[in-house]
DNA sequence: CTCCTAAACGAACGATCGTTAGGGTCTAAG
DNA sequence: CTTAGACCCTAACGATCGTTCGTTTAGGAG
């Protein structure tokens, strides 16, 4: 992909992410790059294509953050881990996730299902870490995984709406993951 | 307000949550009314309305909501209810919070600042249960009360998104409160 | 029967939408 | 000097957008 093509997906996840899909138009785009609109078909056969690589790039560096997570540790280091991981995505490349998170509805066709199969397969990564701590005693053995895991899943995807982009996200991971760990009420032994 | 007014706001908001407010045209909002487009027009003033119509009812639903929380509670017992009350909304009120959540940022000009007053105050109106339960010793006394209120406001902005209408939210935020409240890992007294 | 009001009709408006077509300019390699 | 390819321009396409407006319809009240 050229350098140009690249400019152009970048350019056009910031304006999605800013104003949405259908808030953003061809022409928008093509003022923001110093361009007439006609010009950007010489790049794309389509508005849906930015949109449709915005959430691929977005799928991949989720993905990828998970898999830099070591598989040797204990459960409750491996989701501190993960959200850090992703808190780090979001926060680094801000626009890409937000059109991951808000602006992949409006795929259309095959692309939309091809999404949430790729969604899926994350959350279902996550999950698994919570069902094995769970399983394996590094969790509490009445965990209710199902529940933890949509409460952390939740947080992490509603981060896009407030994380600076400069934020240190792995210091407010630990944060949270400290909150999730030995929970707010305080009869917990301490560490 | 009459009732086809009412009717108007109705469908407008189930449209907006579905397609989202640039993803919706008049012309469909009025197909689904059964009526010519231009019809609408003696009911509102602009698409915007609808719009703004939307995300009030959303603000007041919340916040009655949180109105409905007893303050003579423990703080942990007040977070439980407060989540309840917001998962509650969510579920019966679909739509419009949707649009509260998701749509709000389409609002133009002065609006835009009423919602986004609107949302601080509802956020700092939830911050404050974590804040005196941390003072008066409900909950732990170290707590990093501005991490946990992220943590819970985040699970709760982001249940529009899975959360099906007819859902026991009761006994879902009181499974979100139990993690929140003892933590995942297990080192806790049992209650 | 007449009057009033709420509601909808149907045609049209200017603007903007995503997209196409054909031609022009530059650069770098053959 | 020629060629190829990347990049952009201008002009226009049909469609759809939100909105306006004068007219029509239906029902209830007097």
């Amino acid at each position: 992909m050229s350098a140009r093509r690249t400019e152009l997906t970048r350019e056009a996840a910031r304006l999605f992410a800013e104003r949405g899909y259908h808030g953003t138009s061809i022409g928008d785009l093509a003022k923001a790059l110093g361009v007439q609109k006609g010009s950007l078909y010489a790049h794309i056969e389509s508005k849906q294509d930015l949109l449709y690589e915005a959430v691929r790039e977005g799928a991949e560096a989720f993905h990828a953050g998970l898999d830099a997570v070591r598989d040797d540790l204990p459960a409750g280091e491996r989701i501190r881990l993960a959200l850090r991981a992703h808190l780090r995505v979001v926060a680094e490349q801000l626009d890409v996730a937000t059109v991951f998170v808000r602006e992949w509805r409006y795929l259309e066709g095959d692309r939309a299902a091809e999404f949430l199969a790729e969604r899926r397969r994350y959350e279902e990564r996550f999950r698994a870490l919570f069902r094995d701590g769970r399983e394996r005693g590094d969790l509490r053995t009445d965990l209710d995984d199902q529940a933890a895991v949509l409460l952390v899943l939740s947080a992490a995807n509603w981060a896009y709406t407030w994380l600076p982009a400069d934020a240190d996200t792995d210091e407010l991971a630990d944060r949270f993951y400290a909150i999730l760990a030995d929970g707010i009420r305080g009869y917990a032994t301490p560490r």
